[in-house]
DNA sequence: TAGATTGTTAATCGATTAACAATC
DNA sequence: TAGATTGTTAATCGATTAACAATC
């Protein structure tokens, strides 16, 4: 029995912009590089690189550095981009159509195959290739065909239940858009783009400077 | 001189959260509630969230709880919610309309003042009341009208650039939609809404999930 | 007053950074 | 071989959780 080692999300979640990076490096012809140079140029610590690579496995090579292809190579197959993984879209609004309309998903093996929504005038349009369909053929849809991520870009009142019918027809991710926890068995995996948490953080670093500026601690009193 | 307390980013992270929710709470008539009952409801320990709430003073009181709307209200002046905010979208494509067009940013005190482009086709239409500009007129009216946020969703190629200029005019916040990192004076604030990064790790989960299930460690050789 | 729950200090846990032996 | 840089262990730092005295 092979030990666990439980990578933390914190190591996960700087894979992504490593592995751009190396795509970038890769486009500008560079072969190697060490954990040195990557650190200067990413502004995080050359220990932090090597530490988070070797959670996964010895990708360098002493003396030399790590071959870029190679290592790009190795943090696809992390995430798991080696593999393709079919989406659908449920709630074709504005944002759900930006996001049909991602030319980098498809590169990266994401694949749209339906499109859902509830509004009669969407219904039949065609989108990317994509007929909109109605929402209650998603049952059927989702059951007839392996749909690994759906996109819930849905109003919140109807994110709830729809997750929990999703989690249930074997979906196995769900990519939350709504300002909505779901609460979900574990073996349906979610990741949340809370797009008003991220705006009030920004608000929050403006403020805070500004505070700092005028002298002013924040005073709850 | 009062003392530095330097608060850190994941305390600002769960703050959103919290708000969210105690506003939730105001609207189901809830006017009291405890560290440990919010706990339950939110999957948290009832210490982290007295002490995230003691970075900025004590706003409960012993033996009762939390007043609920109170609460909600300090939040919002610890987020800098209780200003408004004058925000420009660079960028009228897919992603920029939908943002565009999300209401909750105004309800919260986000307004939209400008929106720019480079498309003939997309300027002098109008959305939310706002006429698309040629982003040459960019600077006059950051220059003119004071612009806490620009929001950038425009592609890539141009974002180091124009981020760089937003800076130089005076733009406090950036909110980045593109996958590029901005490195600018400390006193511009950048917010990142890295999707693809986002749907990568969600890629990790289920890819992992999977790997386990199969009782396979990651193997990289 | 007795019971409840905060505010806050102390203990634990986990993540990051530093250091260096291994080795290419 | 000498120099460079990884892989990995040890040290530090920071964040989370536990505990409890203060107090409403």
């Amino acid at each position: 029995m092979t030990e666990e080692r439980k990578i933390s999300m914190a190591v996960i979640r700087r894979l992504p912009r490593y592995y751009r990076y190396l795509g970038e490096l890769l486009d500008n012809g560079v072969t190697k590089i060490s954990s040195r140079e990557l650190s200067e140029k990413m502004k995080v610590t050359a220990s932090q690189i090597r530490q988070d690579l070797n959670n996964f496995g010895g990708f360098g090579q002493q003396g030399y550095g790590y071959n870029v292809e190679y290592l790009h190579k190795e943090i696809a197959k992390i995430l798991g981009l080696d593999k393709t993984h079919t989406m659908i879209i449920v709630g074709v609004g504005n944002l759900g159509q930006a996001l049909a309309n991602y030319p980098s998903f498809s590169k990266r093996g994401f694949n749209l195959i339906g499109l859902f929504d509830i509004n009669p005038r969407l219904i039949g349009m065609s989108m990317r290739g994509i007929e909109v369909m109605d929402i209650d053929k998603m049952e059927d849809f989702v059951k007839t065909n392996k749909v690994d991520i759906a996109i819930l870009t849905m109003p919140k009142t109807r994110v709830k239940e729809t997750a929990e019918n999703l989690a249930k027809w074997g979906v196995k991710g769900l990519w939350n858009f709504s300002p909505v926890d779901l609460f979900l068995p574990e073996h349906v995996h979610v990741e949340n783009v809370h797009l008003s948490h991220s705006l009030m953080t920004l608000a929050y670093k403006i403020n805070e400077a500004e505070e700092l500026d005028n002298g002013n601690d924040y005073k709850p009193f």
